[in-house]
DNA sequence: AGTATTTATTTAGCTAGGTAAATAAATTAG
DNA sequence: CTAATTTATTTACCTAGCTAAATAAATACT
């Protein structure tokens, strides 16, 4: 086996959990954060734009948009097409989206710190190079 | 958010999807594999030795080990500490493993092919910079 | 207009990771 | 030797990905 692949997969788990760690004190998940995260840069967005965003599949989106709302981070909003829904950042939201984005800068530093801006680059450079 | 860990975690998601559909012939999962092929390597293995080997917590293995007990890859046997199980492939799997790495080499040359040697170790460089 | 197809979301059920707590055997302490 | 502690495994339950199939609304076809 490549120790190319279980480097990768161990590092993903590793840095996920450390994530999740992390956002614990927000009372979070890191894929809960992601989808916030999103809307945040985006603003309101129906359920296919963010799966596809994302880049996962829809049914992972619709139980973690459960979730985010019975949590109170987010609203569902019927469109204008009755066939989808509008989820936006509820006020609570945006009320404390700052703090966890301070979080976030802070692990990312703390994570990523060691390498320089060339060394990021390369990497993201070697990991498109990976592919079928 | 720093793009590297977008990047990260889109990568090793989509290599273990692309593991998983490869592995589909053999009726497998790519985290079953991770195990027999611990097990063709090291030969039988406790439970607690095998889950510190693929750094996971002990009831992933426990849960993967059952399944693949009731699907005929290994067996558990009672340790002479008879609180330990040790786990060993069946002659099933014997048989197989070698086709099964054969479509493995084959999966990892076009994934990773793209990578001259030294760019491969690079990453891996790269990979372990990355800590908290 | 009425039917067929497409699109958006959801539901059901699988693997796969995690934590916390239960159980049972082995070891250590007094 | 008995009681306390440690160790190995399991169970229960959570998030998080996936596929396949159900449902409902919108669109296209004839």
């Amino acid at each position: 086996m490549n120790p190319i692949f279980h480097a990768l997969f161990q590092k993903s788990r590793y840095l996920t959990n450390c994530l999740n760690e992390v956002l614990k004190q927000h009372n979070l998940y890191s894929s809960q954060w992601a989808i916030l995260y999103c809307l945040h840069n985006h603003g309101p967005m129906t359920l296919t734009q963010i799966w596809k965003y994302l880049n996962v599949e829809a049914p992972s989106i619709t139980r973690a948009i459960t979730r985010l709302e019975t949590l109170g981070w987010v609203l569902r909003i019927e469109g204008e097409d009755k066939r989808e829904k509008i989820v936006t950042l509820s006020p609570f939201a945006e009320e404390h989206l700052p703090a966890i984005t301070k979080t976030i800068l802070v692990f990312e530093e703390e994570m990523v710190g060691a390498l320089t801006v060339e060394e990021q680059q390369q990497f993201i450079i070697l990991l498109e190079k990976m592919k079928g």
